[in-house]
This record gives C-alpha cells, sequence and structure tokens, in this order.
DNA sequence: TATTGTTATACTCTATAACTATA
DNA sequence: TATAGTTATAGAGTATAACAATA
C-alpha cells in the first residue's frame, strides 16, 4: 500500500490528483471504507475476515480451512487466526475431517448463525453511511466497474 | 484493512460477494491496484509517495514538510522520510524557511523535475495495464464515482 | 512427493507520543 | 502555549518459510 494517511486536513490538491489517477482515487477511498467497516466491525463484535467467513459457511455449509482461503482469497495462516477466534466464540466447529486428516471439516454453529445474522443487519446501515454520498444507481454502477476490474479473464 | 490477501488461487465466491458489496469489491480492487502501482515505481525507482510530492512541488515550486502533509494527506512523520528520499537522490533541496526557521522549504530540482518526467511518462502505461478491463469511458465514470465518495462535503 | 493446518518471522503502512527548536 | 520537523515505537495486514501429520 502505498504510504498514505487519512490526515485530518482537508488539501485542495489531492482532489485534483485523483480527478486525473483512477489508481490514487481508488486506493484512498479504499483506505475510508476499510476503516469505516473495521469501525462498524467492532461494534457488532465480529471482523471483517470473521463475518465473511461465517456468511461463506452459512451458504456452504461446511469446509475445510483451505477452501475458505481459496475462496475467499484470505491466506492459510491468517485463516488460522479467524477460524481460533470463530470457535472460541463459539461460532464455528472444527473436527477432522473423516475423508482426509489433514483437514479440518469447520461448520457454523446456530450461534454462530445468530452472530451473523446480527451483522448482517448492521450492513445497510454501513452502506448507508459509507456510500451516503452516491445515489443507488451510483453505487451499483460503483460496483459493476470494480467488478469488471477484479475479475477480468 | 481488513485482513485478507490477493492469495493465487481464484475462488468463485468472491465475486459473489464483490457483486452485492460495494466495500469488499473496493477493498479488494484497492489491493491489486496498489500492488501493480508499487511494482510499476519500482521499475522507474521513484515510489508512489515520492512521485506524489515531487508532482505536487512541480505544481507550487517550493514549500513545507507540513504543508505536504496536509495537501496529500500523507502524516508528517512518514512525510520525513520521503523528503529524506527525495534529497538523498538529489530531486530535492530543503532548506529553512528564513521567515519561519521551524519549517522547511522543501524545493524540486532540476534533477527532481527530470525524474518525476519519467515517472510521469510510464504512467498511461501503468493505467492500460491496471484498468485494461475499462474502456477510456468506464475509466472516467470510475474515477468520477471514486472522487464523489471521497470528496463529498 | 504434495497438501492441510500451524507457527514463527519479517516487512510495510499506519498511529501515537515525545522531543527540539522555534514561534 | 502552539507549531514544524524529527524520532521511536507499537499496531495492524500481509508474505514467507518451515514444521508435523497425513495423503
Amino acid at each position: 500500500m502505498p504510504p498514505r494517511t487519512d490526515a485530518r486536513a482537508q488539501g485542495a490538491y489531492l482532489p485534483r490528483l485523483a480527478a486525473e489517477r483512477p489508481d490514487i482515487a481508488l486506493c484512498r477511498a479504499s483506505a475510508a471504507v476499510a476503516r469505516a467497516a473495521d469501525a462498524a466491525a467492532a461494534e457488532n463484535g465480529l471482523g471483517v475476515g470473521q463475518h465473511l467467513v461465517l456468511k461463506m459457511l452459512a451458504a456452504v455449509g461446511s469446509c475445510s480451512q483451505q477452501v475458505l482461503s481459496a475462496e475467499l482469497r484470505i491466506d492459510r495462516s491468517v485463516m488460522v487466526g479467524i477460524a481460533d477466534d470463530l470457535e472460541r466464540s463459539g461460532f464455528v466447529r472444527r473436527e477432522r475431517d473423516p475423508a482426509d486428516r489433514r483437514a479440518y471439516a469447520v461448520t457454523i454453529t446456530p450461534a454462530g448463525r445468530r452472530a451473523l445474522a446480527k451483522a448482517e443487519k448492521a450492513i445497510p446501515e454501513f452502506l448507508a453511511t459509507t456510500f451516503g454520498a452516491l445515489t443507488a444507481a451510483e453505487r451499483a454502477q460503483l460496483t459493476g466497474l470494480l467488478g469488471k476490474l477484479l475479475f477480468a479473464e
């Protein structure tokens, strides 16, 4: 990440830069949004990574940490800590997969589903606040453009 | 920043998430772009922060580190290192401001202008590569949306 | 030999506080 | 008392390598 900060002061030069450099605009916007996401996550007690893992587990039921890592593009070594935290909170169970005893079968618990539901309920308000400067149509447009950028073949 | 990695594997679940969550799409796209920017910066020997400072100095001629910090929203303590590197490369001079001897007057040198010109010349190709999945119109659209998001009153 | 989960480690970006010299 | 620059430090997020158990 470029060495930049969300300093308090509001410069007049940065907007000019951002207007001609999509990369700079993107990085700065991301920093602001990530900060807001962390703050929102802290409020409901579920870290961003934990939220993503629970959300995926709710969809697929149960899978290995390796699959979670690959699908969410979170490094294996990072996934360990996320799974640890979720397990400690009782949101997830870890059992050795009988079919491949190297792997864990990570399963979401009822408490995990409740925590996820609560966290999901806070999302619309978070989005409304963080992306409040954009209309719904613009938000969809932005998401579409970013998707194109991210998942281009 | 959320605990996520640009893992090599390409999951099928992340695109679904990104499609419904602009914040996630934004953070992931930013990580990829920042990585590309760092790689591009490393090639021409000018860090991203250094590039920004030189670019602003080329526009305003000379100013204090404090002004650079505020305008570019780079923390004071980070700006020290950037100015150190630029000075060591001979791209910038630091002289005490006679009017306020607490402050430096940071001035771009001819060598600094040459380095900036060279780095600027690499930008279009970097943008073409990094944002190649988007048309020029889409790129402008993206920049506009991000600007609105970043600098909303 | 390769893979899953794990641990340790290192590196970067960022944040904060303290110090100096000036104002 | 406040400000400009500096330094040191601590905390995140990320990346890498190595290890044990298993395949």
